[in-house]
RNA sequence: GCCGCGGUAGUAUAGCCAGGCCAAGUAUGCGGGCCUUUCGAGCCCGUGACCCGGGUUCAAAUCCCGGCCGCGGCACCA
């Protein structure tokens, strides 16, 4: 109709998502299905969002279902955190992520149970009471331990004792037949259950009503299977585990389903390990999961980071085994391509500097100044500066625009006027008004520097992130910024994204630095 | 003890499986230009790289072998 009126639209920027390539032996299976199986020790961060990005995405791609299972099965080292459960899907849900299906590992206790039964049923299976150095010898010298070829009947009764809480923590695991002859020790007869004194180290969902829980490569694969996975898409770190789970596999006669192997995302400069926030967690009082120091995705949201670009990264390092670090000012660059159109920009000045300026004329077209928030975003709309009708005006500046004030002799105030410096000592400088128009700025080569009135302003505080380092930035702002909701992402002029946190009476504003 | 992965511009990466369309793409950085919101933002242009050695081939960043360097994982964590 007016297709004029779409060319800036279509301009925009053509944020164009990489395809990805196909998954294979999908014509062996009727429906995809595919899963994210994060353990809710803690909260995810961006090298989790890998694969249950590129999960989701495969199931949504090929029409299929993808799968949520919370692999809660270690309540004693890797002990659950109860608000983990609902932050993680919520987390998910802010990356635009959504599941079809839902499982949760310690409420699937009996199931496990069963298939560890039929396993030793089988055969595929044995109650080992070797204590742990006890039967490291054995393997490491490939032979076989004592209890290795017990009858299924001994093991199967074993295992109820197990059950039955006879056996304490260490006395008796469930161990998986595989190859003696392994080149790979880690590999032979590894464990499928243990014991875990629940009565010591309750588990947040189910106390202690289990005593004897499932290892991690066996409630997977058991529950790959019995949920229908038919591609696993998981971190590489879990190459061996396919291999190990391939013994379960074969021993009951299962087809493993297609793996995937992904190499591991870092976030430069920012903290993504679990138990490195943990630590840090515990040194400072101040530290919050969502610190903006570290990589969990509540973290980057809270630095203003959109999900969209999380995405976007996530799509370009694509689907492979390498390694890959992204580049945090890559990640700010994305970020400020999709922020820059919709930020409002607020001039706002840390470690201010009072600067007098004198004949700036009385008639209102110089005192009141009318400023669009946006210079090419008309629906961000607009605020008034009124300066007042005293002899002088009176603005702030940074100190660091004032030593070029001084260097100089002459600035100009963005969208006000220029100025001359008359006289300064510390912290403070008489100027005059030297004109409005910008022309002659230009042809002055006057730099052109934010400021913020005196007669009115909010005071700002911006936490920052300087490496492991927080910092609070504290600052002035026009008075406007208090006007905007928290969570809005605003650009303040030549310093950089924030995004505002908290609007207190008024006068005070709490924000995140975001990035530059 | 054992298993695996990677080395592409200053930085971070794409491409490698299916060799030619790669005199190597993207982002950032750097240099220059543009923008009457005036900016450290944005837009445009430019700059700059295939770890080393050998082999296969008409043709190699891509395949094979060796070397050097870096990283990760497993063994009753997930």
């Amino acid at each position: 109709m007016f297709p004029e009126l779409f060319e800036g639209v279509r301009e925009a920027r053509p944020v164009e998502e990489r395809a990805l390539p196909p998954l294979p032996n999908v014509e062996k299976y009727r429906v995809v299905r595919t899963r994210f199986a994060p353990n809710p020790d803690f909260y995810i961060h961006l090298g989790n969002a890998r694969p249950a990005l590129l999960s989701y995405e495969y199931a949504r791609e090929y029409r299929g279902v993808f799968i949520l299972r919370f692999e809660d099965t270690d309540p004693r080292i890797k002990r659950p955190l109860p608000e983990a459960y609902e932050a993680i899907k919520e987390d998910l849900r802010w990356l635009g992520i959504s599941w079809d299906e839902e499982y949760v590992q310690s409420l699937r206790m009996e199931l496990y149970y069963g298939v560890a039964r039929e396993l030793i049923a089988r055969g595929g299976a044995y109650v080992d009471l070797c204590r742990r150095e006890e039967f490291r010898k054995f393997k490491l010298e490939r032979r076989e331990c004592p209890h290795r070829n017990r009858s299924p009947e001994e093991s199967l009764e074993l295992f109820d004792r197990m059950l039955s809480g006879y056996f304490e923590e260490g006395e008796a695991v469930v161990r998986v037949k595989t190859d003696l002859a392994l080149s790979d020790p880690s590999l032979i007869d590894w464990v499928a259950l243990r014991i875990v004194d629940t009565s010591k180290h309750p588990h947040p969902l189910t106390g202690d009503r289990y005593i004897v829980w499932p290892t991690y490569n066996f409630a997977a694969g058991v529950d790959d299977r019995l949920t229908g996975v038919t591609h696993i898409l998981r971190g590489k770190e879990h190459a061996v585990n396919t291999l190990k789970q391939l013994y379960v596999y074969r021993a009951l006669g299962w087809e493993y389903p297609e793996v995937i192997n992904l190499g591991r995302l870092k976030l430069e400069g920012m903290i993504l390990s679990k138990s490195k926030i943990k630590e840090v967690l515990g040194r400072s009082r101040r530290a919050e999961v969502d610190d903006p120091r570290f990589g969990t995705l509540r973290a980057l949201r809270r630095r203003g980071i959109l999900p969209e670009v999380v995405r976007e990264i996530i799509m370009e390092v694509g689907v492979k085994g390498t390694d890959a670090t992204i580049s945090w000012e890559n990640v700010a660059s994305l970020n400020r391509r999709r922020a820059d159109p919709v930020a409002p920009r607020v001039m706002a000045v840390f470690d201010p500097v009072r600067v007098s300026i004198r004949d700036v004329p009385k008639d209102p077209s110089a005192r009141v100044l009318r400023l669009d928030y946006h210079p090419s975003n008309a629906s961000l709309g607009s605020r008034t500066i009124d300066l007042g009708q005293e002899d002088v005006v009176e603005v702030f500046i940074s100190r660091e625009d004032f030593g070029l004030l001084k260097e100089r002799g002459a600035l100009r105030l963005l969208e006000f006027c220029n100025i001359s410096l008359e006289s300064e000592r510390e912290g403070y400088a008489e100027a005059r008004f030297t004109g409005t128009e910008l022309e002659h700025a230009r042809r002055a080569g006057l730099r052109i520097v934010q400021w913020v009135p005196v007669r009115s302003y909010v005071r700002l505080e911006v936490l920052k992130p300087e490496g492991l380092k927080l910092r609070t930035l504290r600052g002035i702002a026009e008075d406007s910024l208090a006007r905007f909701q928290p969570g809005t992402l605003v650009q303040l002029v030549r310093v950089g994204f924030v995004k505002l946190e908290e609007v207190l009476e008024r006068r005070r504003v709490k924000a995140v630095y975001a990035h530059d």
